[in-house]
RNA sequence: GCGGGGGUUGCCUAGCCUGGUCAAAGGCGCGAGGCUUAGAACCUCGUCCCGUAGGGGUUCGUGGGUUCAAAUCCCACCCCCCGCACCA
């Protein structure tokens, strides 16, 4: 009996959930599904009788639990009723109880009512599960044909013009007759709804979910058009990383309406003007970073006298605090301490959270801030990062795939845990988390361990005036090392600066520049790729040079440990512990983290050695290049270098490119003009007369960054013979022969092949005996 | 359906906004060599195709277009992932 009024037959859980929906109900039988079976039911609307049948899919869980059979429509009445023809239950199970309705079963035939593709050929679910090919009510393919069969039927399909079956709904789209038979169902009393679920839901204790209905439900009203105003107003004058999330609050600000805010059971504070709700979590998190400030006070407060002037005082400045600390009985020290504290955070400067809760938290928290605060404290910016995977999965305790938190800290350190982290993501992706890269983290960084005590103890056994690398005041590369390098080159004697110094130093400037400001832009795993890779070639490329030369660890640990230096100095918001250790060794005074940021010395930047270097590393590149295409062992390799006229020429081009011409037509044109205007009249010379020179200048100058351009065209010429003579050492080494290095000469080109490929700047001519 | 993100070289992933630095960074995997009693780890080199001189060819979902020049800009199409609620 159902609010005291009609009788429903429905399945025992159904009348459960149907208290939920806060209907009366009262059990009067309980009947076996078994005892209907060959009884027959009145179809409402049409008015016909039809038999009861059994079958084995349908879920009493699912509304009422008791469906309508439409074989021609849907496969898996279709299949139950070809099963029960052929005196088939389900799962195979012959079922000798329904014998004396067999012979009912035979007459029915299914009715199509629906004319679409599928009926042209018969009955519809009978096309489709022969294509799929099943045969029985048991297969999962049947789930399948129903969801292609149903869409394509509710789109697609009409009620056939049948008035006999039809009545008036012949000819519509299913998807409005099906509207309309509902409504006109409901309207004439011949049935009710009932709210549940499309899919089964489960807590995460395990327990089915149901829908209910509440009673004088809460709601925040996110609808409103002002308050909705606001919200973009502020989500546009916030900072948001990354970027590409911005459209998301955008898009969730203006989707946003009434919430439900509040609930009947579980955690939480109590609603303040209705004390049977609990405030609902979501809608409760949306301003505790304020709560965060006052949060530690609460107990020396007087709770019970506190009211909504304190509130206003503390938050918005609103009220005299005297007579605030009078009737809160606190004292106006206090009250005035705690404002001060919530002025000293606030506004928030950047809140941090999960990408799943953009839609949610985030947007309320920008939404409830502009409602309560007044701009100057709305928030400044929000970071939204992804999740942590493992190994490319979601991590979960099924899986297997977890390795606990303190497992991990005492096998790996936490360093390099942050680290692998950190550097396997950027912000908003899901950073994959491997054991590979954890190791590999871990072994690096013990390297970089190792190379800090051994360049620590060369400097202490010549125990020279290096230290004070790391005693900059506070410990900073404040102004102070601006002159660093100058400075080092007074007091030194002048050869005991090689070029790998000054490149090392100008590359570290480089660094810093890079570093910094990925960090500005939270683009945490550039800046770590930074600073345990791209540093670390820097690093070996510096040895390399040094060594060649000979020089001993003495020699170079004064350059090296200021590289060291400003490495450990960034790297420590990455890795804190062992950094702290790294400072200790390195001789930096009190703790890393305390130390001061690197910043960029414009003055040790030297774009003539930072050239010269590149220089030699692509000759190096060349000379592999050729070395392995040929297969050949060197025994001699001569490097020729562009001659004087060639560096005018190119020089000319450089300027007209960095002007922004590219164009090889527009090139020339200039270059020949340039005689006519005043200009030289042999580079006009030379252009004519060497037209492909032109080309691969033009060509060799647009594959060079554009920085490397500008810094090229104030350079001018390049001594490339003193920059590769300074290079032979370790090209000998390298390649285990003689090297020498010429300007070239072409009026004696002798060898051929040389000749072939004539030398322009920055790309000398190489040849390999 | 609505909204957001994405398709890159064996894999994962940068680059795209601001076209030429791009055959394309980094990591993983794989191969060769070094080290080692051996292995693990580590180091060096290689890893689209062709090439006995630093070169050439074909690539960045598909098809068009703009441009001297396109992974990058424009148009169309195909495919994939995520969210869509009162739940943290």
């Amino acid at each position: 009996m159902v609010d005291g009024k009609e009788k429903w037959l429905v399945s025992m859980d159904a009348a459960e959930r149907l208290t939920y929906l806060n209907r009366d109900v009262h059990v009067e039988h309980i009947i076996k599904g078994r005892e209907l079976i060959g009884l027959r039911a009145r179809v409402p609307l049409v008015n016909r009788d039809v038999p009861i049948l059994p079958a084995g899919f349908v879920d009493p869980k699912n509304g009422t639990g008791i469906v309508m059979s439409v074989p021609a429509h849907a496969p898996y009445d279709y299949q139950a009723l070809s099963d029960l023809k052929a005196g088939i239950h389900a799962a195979g199970v012959v079922i000798h109880e329904y014998a004396s309705i067999h012979a009912d079963i035979l007459k029915i035939e299914p009715i199509v009512m629906i004319e679409s593709e599928y009926s042209k050929d018969g009955v519809p679910a009978s096309v489709v599960i022969k294509r799929y090919g099943i045969s029985r009510q048991d297969d999962p393919r049947l789930e399948y044909a129903t969801n292609e069969l149903y869409s394509h039927e509710f789109y697609k399909g009409r009620i056939s013009s049948d008035p006999s079956i039809t009545m008036e709904y012949s000819g519509m789209s299913v998807k409005d007759a099906r509207e309309k038979v509902r409504d006109d169902m409901l309207k004439r009393n011949l049935a009710d709804t009932m709210l549940d679920l499309a899919k089964p839901v489960r807590c995460r204790c395990g327990a089915e979910c149901v829908v209910k209905i509440l009673e004088d439900q809460w709601f925040i009203n996110y609808s409103d058009r002002e308050w909705k105003r606001l919200a973009h107003k502020c989500l546009d004058s916030m900072q948001i990383l990354p970027e590409d999330i911005r459209d998301e609050f955008v898009y969730v600000i203006d989707w946003l309406r009434e919430r439900a805010c509040a609930r009947r059971s579980g955690l939480g504070t109590k609603l303040p003007w209705d004390e049977n709700w609990i405030i609902e979590s979501l809608s409760d998190s949306v301003i505790y970073m304020a709560y965060y400030i006052i949060a530690k006070y609460a107990r020396m407060l007087n709770v019970d006298g506190i009211d909504d002037r304190f509130f206003d005082y503390v938050l918005l400045g609103v009220g005299d605090p005297s007579s605030i600390a009078e009737s809160c009985k606190v004292s106006k020290d206090l009250i005035e301490q705690i404002r001060e504290e919530f002025l000293y955070y606030y506004p928030v400067d950047s809140r941090h959270s999960g990408r799943d809760l953009v839609p949610n938290h985030l947007t309320f928290f920008i939404f409830n801030h502009v409602a309560i605060f007044p701009q100057e404290l709305w928030p400044r910016q929000i970071v939204v990062n992804g999740s942590v995977l493992m190994d490319g999965k979601k991590m979960s305790k099924s899986l297997g795939n977890i390795v606990p938190l303190r497992k991990a800290i005492r096998e790996y350190g936490s360093d390099a845990i942050r680290a692998s982290l950190l550097i396997s993501a950027e912000l908003l992706q899901d950073a994959d988390f491997t054991l590979d890269m954890l190791k590999s983290i871990r072994e690096k960084v013990e390297r970089l361990y190792s190379i800090c005590i051994q360049f620590a103890n060369a400097t202490r056994d010549k125990s020279n005036s290096y230290n004070r690398v790391c005693e900059g005041s506070g410990g900073g590369y404040g102004q102070e090392h601006g002159y660093e390098h100058e400075q080092k080159q007074e007091h030194k004697q002048e050869d005991e600066y090689e070029y790998e110094d000054v490149w090392l130093m100008s590359r570290l400037q480089h660094m810093i520049k890079s570093t910094t400001d990925a960090m500005d832009r939270l683009r945490v795993r550039e800046a770590l790729n930074n600073l345990l890779y791209i540093m670390d070639q820097d690093m070996q490329w510096y040895l390399k040079r040094a060594k060649s030369k000979g020089r001993g660890d003495d020699e170079i640990a004064s350059t090296i440990i200021q590289f060291l230096d400003a490495r450990v100095r960034m790297l420590s918001p990455f890795m804190p512990f062992i950094c702290e250790e790294m400072w200790s060794v390195l001789g930096g005074k009190g703790f890393v983290s305390m130390a001061e940021w690197p910043k960029v010395t414009p003055s040790m930047i030297n774009s003539t050695v930072d050239e010269g270097e590149s220089l030699i590393m692509h000759v190096m590149e060349d000379v592999e290049k050729i070395i392995k295409v040929t297969g050949m062992k060197p025994s001699r390799i001569t490097i020729q270098v562009a001659e004087a006229w060639k560096w005018e020429l190119y020089l000319r081009i450089l300027s007209i490119i960095n002007d922004g011409v590219t164009n090889y037509g527009d090139v020339m044109r200039m270059l020949v003009k340039g005689s006519s205007s005043g200009g030289s009249d042999s580079i006009a010379t030379y252009a004519k007369s060497k037209p492909e020179m032109v080309k691969r200048m033009i060509e060799s100058i647009l594959s060079t960054p554009p920085e490397s351009r500008l810094s090229r065209a104030s350079i001018g010429v390049l001594d490339e013979v003193r920059v590769l003579s300074d290079a032979i050492p370790l090209l000998e080494k390298e390649y285990n022969c003689r090297v020498e290095v010429m300007v070239e000469d072409s009026s004696s080109s002798s060898s051929s092949i040389v000749a072939k490929k004539s030398a322009l700047p920055y790309r000398p001519a190489i040849y390999i005996a």
